[in-house]
DNA sequence: GATGAATGAGGTTTCATTCAT
DNA sequence: AATGAATGAAACCTCATTCAT
């Protein structure tokens, strides 16, 4: 008599649970009971709905991932030109709000957990793919109008990707040095210098 | 009769264990008795030299991060061009051999540690300001001599070093795009493109 | 659907293992495991009870205290004269029959304990004024109608209470000098040196 | 070459060590690396002087009796009347000043550990027999000069024993209630209750 | 005689997981 | 579907004791 729409809802509230814990505490510190408590069950509803503790991290790493690419869905059907659609991109996966920062954090959990978990490692590479492939689009298309300079596109992505994730890193260790500001700075810097000039200060 | 301190000798050995170990499983599956094992004694010793198991972990983080830096002062007193001596600082910097790469993982381990740690906040906040002021320094001799381009320092600096830690954590992840080659591509166009042109190819 | 609350009743059968265990070997020697095992379960449902050790042998001691006044109560009530009733409250006191010494036992702990724990001194002053107005209380009975001796009953009392303390410590210690016999002894001619002599014998 | 006198004041040195920590933090809590502290050496050392932990306890139990008889030596030398030498010995007995206080800690740790190991129990034995011989001792010379009443010597030394131990222990264990002035008026009253009268105030 | 480094057995505590209800 | 009591396997840590020096 199970509605198939509680088990997903129930099985939601349990990843939102768990992802509010993993940017509080971290994985290492994450217990079963902390997420039941936040989600308002008990520990043994939580083991309903996943078999095992690594099951239910995985899943929630997988939430996030999924969660943060399609909030940026909207930026890639915006009808703006590759330039601005790429800064937007960008700006939008700095961390910021706490909305993206808390993402962030599971994020750095998930590599650092994939680094010794096979099953994050393909996770990470499904995911990066994708981000990556997002990117590169952007950039040819920026390359097929002129606006952005004729290299490697997948290079390209490359930089940009890594210089986010870098920035994001510190950032979010709470280097004073790297502030909100500072990070916008070098990824302006970086896009300016891939830009076309028309006016636009550049690397050279 | 005092032996002549076995003590530093002892903790070295211990600490060399501990990077091990979370080299090869992280922290978060760390055990004492594994960093014993690997030490060559008992758990006990390993307490008699270290608290706590968190006492240990952060002496081990602060003890790879020394290592790492002291690795690098052969590069920064050479006698090359500024500009060679940041491709050489970079390259040297990129997960390569067994022992970069294992100082690599225990630094991975040690950011996403310290989002929940005030101390390895603090760490890396001190560790960071001087492998920064190190790149920051190879660039106002590149800009003195007029081999590198005239824009502030501390932002060039800023976009290398979060570049190579980006490309470093997808590489250590084990992401099958993020190649060695690709990496040290992608750093190679980015000192290009702030190298002032003599021949070679640029951004723009 | 709730079961109604088995916790009461668990906590019951730890804290009863808890006292036999204190009383067979002291807490000193008590291992959590012990108590455990004589309440037929496993540690971790222990700790799912009690916090920690301390925690479950402060429960202990403050369960004994409880129950030894209730096992007094009885004799409170009693329609018999004041100075009956103090000889049988003293004599329920005297280590006597397994349940008073045991009880004793765990007093004893409790007491050394305290030496050296705040929080168990506070116990020890609430019960022991618990303990000495019950006293108090026959003897000023015993004054109204004469029977005892008008002298300030909290001295009285205080005398009768460290009398019964003395003698009981000795008496677990084991001496053979301080037999059950010669203990009542003893409290029996306190008690008559406080009664108003009508034929019996009294200290002068 | 070892000078007999320089163990003997080690072992002193250890035993006063082991007697202060028990004071400061029972028995339950002494380490034998904090008598060393304390003793100003190694536990190497303590245990070349003491087989086990528990040979060091016993062996500071011991010491602490033999020097708590000795302090009383001088008082039952006195040419003074039986009365006021009972007086004085009681007097001497409840915990007074730092040196009676902490002999009494150890005392009671004493005791209670007793309750679990036989050898203790001799022990107690032992040094409660020497103890209340004494005080029968001067309640016999108090008969036989006709200024103590004529009841069984042993009856009223276990009377006086029993109640300078219950008023200690209450008052070792912080009673705010039992003050020193209160220890002493019981005991005064207990003595002047077996004294015959020559105008003293008695209990009836 | 003395040191203090090292051991290792054992204790408390934690927590994922199970299961009767 | 859900609860929460209970388990038991570890894990960290302590500390009496030993022993090379």
């Amino acid at each position: 008599m199970a509605r198939p729409s509680v088990e997903a809802q129930r099985r939601e509230q349990i990843l939102r649970a768990a992802c509010e814990v993993i940017r509080d505490k971290g994985i290492n510190a994450l217990r079963v009971s902390d997420v039941a408590a936040r989600a308002g069950m008990s520990t043994g509803a939580v083991h309903y709905y996943f078999e095992t503790k690594r099951a239910l991290t995985h899943a929630a790493f997988e939430w996030n991932f999924t969660r943060s690419l399609a909030r940026r869905e909207v930026i890639l059907t915006r009808r703006t030109s590759p330039s601005e659609r790429l800064r937007a991109f960008v700006s939008s996966y700095l961390p910021g709000d706490d909305e993206t920062t808390a993402a962030w954090h599971v994020w750095a959990e998930t590599w650092v957990e994939a680094l010794h978990d096979a099953e994050l490692r393909a996770l990470n590479e499904r995911v990066y793919e994708e981000w990556r492939s997002m990117i590169t689009e952007i950039i040819r298309d920026g390359q097929a109008d002129g606006t952005i300079i004729d290299r490697d596109p997948v290079l390209l992505a490359d930089t940009v990707v890594s210089l986010v994730d870098g920035l994001s890193m510190q950032a979010l260790v709470g280097s004073r040095h790297m502030t909100a500001s500072r990070m916008h700075a070098v990824c302006e810097h970086l896009i300016d210098a891939i830009s076309v000039s028309s006016g636009r200060v550049k690397v050279s």
